[in-house]
DNA sequence: CGTTATGTTGAGTTTATTCAATAACCGTGG
DNA sequence: CCACGGTTATTGAATAAACTCAACATAACG
């Protein structure tokens, strides 16, 4: 559903917006969607909603910024498992573990609402296609997860560091559409190295790299790629969104 | 549920077994488990289930044998993103995409049962409390690529051999709890490497290594693992099996 | 019994890291 | 507004990790 054609009677939900590009929704889908969206809560940058460890039981809807979650390992090196954008439904692993296995953490300010697990089961027994609906869309990042891994595996540093560049202006994107080659990446070298495995020191000459072989530019925090193909290219790039469908839900009631 | 403990009256299924050791399940669903695990399919090593790029849509149920999935990467490399033992559930991409992004084949002789997504999804209107605990489930699958994802990030290639040994070694145990701390890897070491995100050759002294260090042992196929506290050390594992916790689903109808 | 896949080992190279030093940036308080 | 302290970015040199290439050994298999 473009956001033109919302319905003022149906509460706002940007979950539903994002599915709403794949699946028409029901009126009473989106009332339930918009139920898991009440009382809003903003967070500044840094701000953790869940901690390693954790006894909380609770998911979250990102409306507005972006978050990250990550693994700590012994030896005190961290993981970042991927960024999250509005729309995003968070804190998963709530569902099989008892205490939480990543964190979860504001990386820009960002405004999000929380909900109960229980409330999520709730919605499977009276909203099954919508919760069929959640799962593929769960399917969805678990495959980014998967490109990741793979990426990390079997990829360059630089082409690393390539692919953090076009998935989130990607992800940006889907959210604004005015963002075209230029955006705030908003993260920290040692964040991106963080999230590619590699150190700052190596992120930072990547970035460098990429910018000398006239692939992006940098102004100060803004990022622009400047030859998309080829950046693409360097960085094993695949778009899983134009392979996303959903619409053999559409037939269920 | 033990095995010993199973009702002869129920019919027999892989999942419903390994979710009982976190849930005890009814009978109705267990007879809606047992529905996605009829005629089974003996397949050979090597047997593709799914290639890259396939339109189908079948899940499938593992019930013998040892499965693994993958990614391969315009430069023909290839990543493993895991391995599988009876009991998985797989197949869940289907859900979200019109064509496989992962092949799915088999690396030992298995045994599987396929079934489509359509009576996944009627298993998920008729059976909610289920398919919670099978999303439940997902979480656990996707936590493994999470550690996975760590590990390939901010482990030593050393690390990543032994953390491999580890996994498997429990994954087969869960299944036969006959196996203490030597086992039949059954894997190549080409294939440790696309697991780990090695060559072939660094696997091998890698190995090689963790045996001269005494911490596994290698004859034939047959890997024992003799310092499994150091082996753990170094491989940065941790057991999710323990935090799991699903009881909170048992208070539903 | 030959053929092919898999495993082993060494030498040299590439890639990424560590350590260290300096520069630019940012927010805060004066 | 500016000074200041902490974070972030940049760069070089040395080191360590992992890869490539190549050769050979061993095991698996029809």
């Amino acid at each position: 559903m473009a956001v033109e054609g919302k319905n003022p009677d149906v509460p706002d939900s940007c979950f539903a917006d994002r599915i709403g590009r794949f699946l028409d929704l029901t009126q009473p889908e989106r009332v339930a969607l918009a139920a898991l969206e009440d009382r809003p809560r903003t967070v500044r940058r840094g701000t953790p909603l869940v901690r390693a460890n954790d006894r909380g039981t609770e998911l979250f809807m990102l409306r507005r910024g972006m978050l990250m979650n990550f693994v700590l390992l012994d030896d005190g090196s961290r993981q970042i498992l991927g960024f999250h954008f509005p729309g995003d439904m968070l804190g998963w692993p709530t569902l099989a573990f008892r205490s939480a296995p990543e964190a979860l953490v504001a990386v820009t300010e960002a405004e999000v609402c929380s909900f109960d697990r229980a409330a999520l089961i709730e919605l499977a027994s009276e909203r099954p296609r919508l919760f069929a609906a959640i799962t593929a869309f769960n399917q969805m990042e678990r495959q980014a997860l998967v490109d990741r891994l793979a990426g990390m595996g079997r990829t360059s540093a630089r082409g690393r560091v390539a692919a953090l560049l076009i998935e989130i202006r990607n992800r940006m994107r889907r959210v604004d559409a005015t963002i075209t080659n230029r955006f705030i990446l908003g993260l920290t070298q040692e964040e991106i190295g963080d999230a590619t495995g590699l150190t700052a020191v190596h992120v930072n000459r990547m970035l460098r790299q990429l910018e000398e072989d006239g692939l992006i530019a940098r102004e100060g925090g803004r990022v622009t790629l400047i030859d998309e193909d080829r950046l693409a290219h360097v960085a094993n790039y695949i778009d899983r969104n134009d392979a996303v469908d959903l619409t053999w839900l559409a037939r269920l009631r």
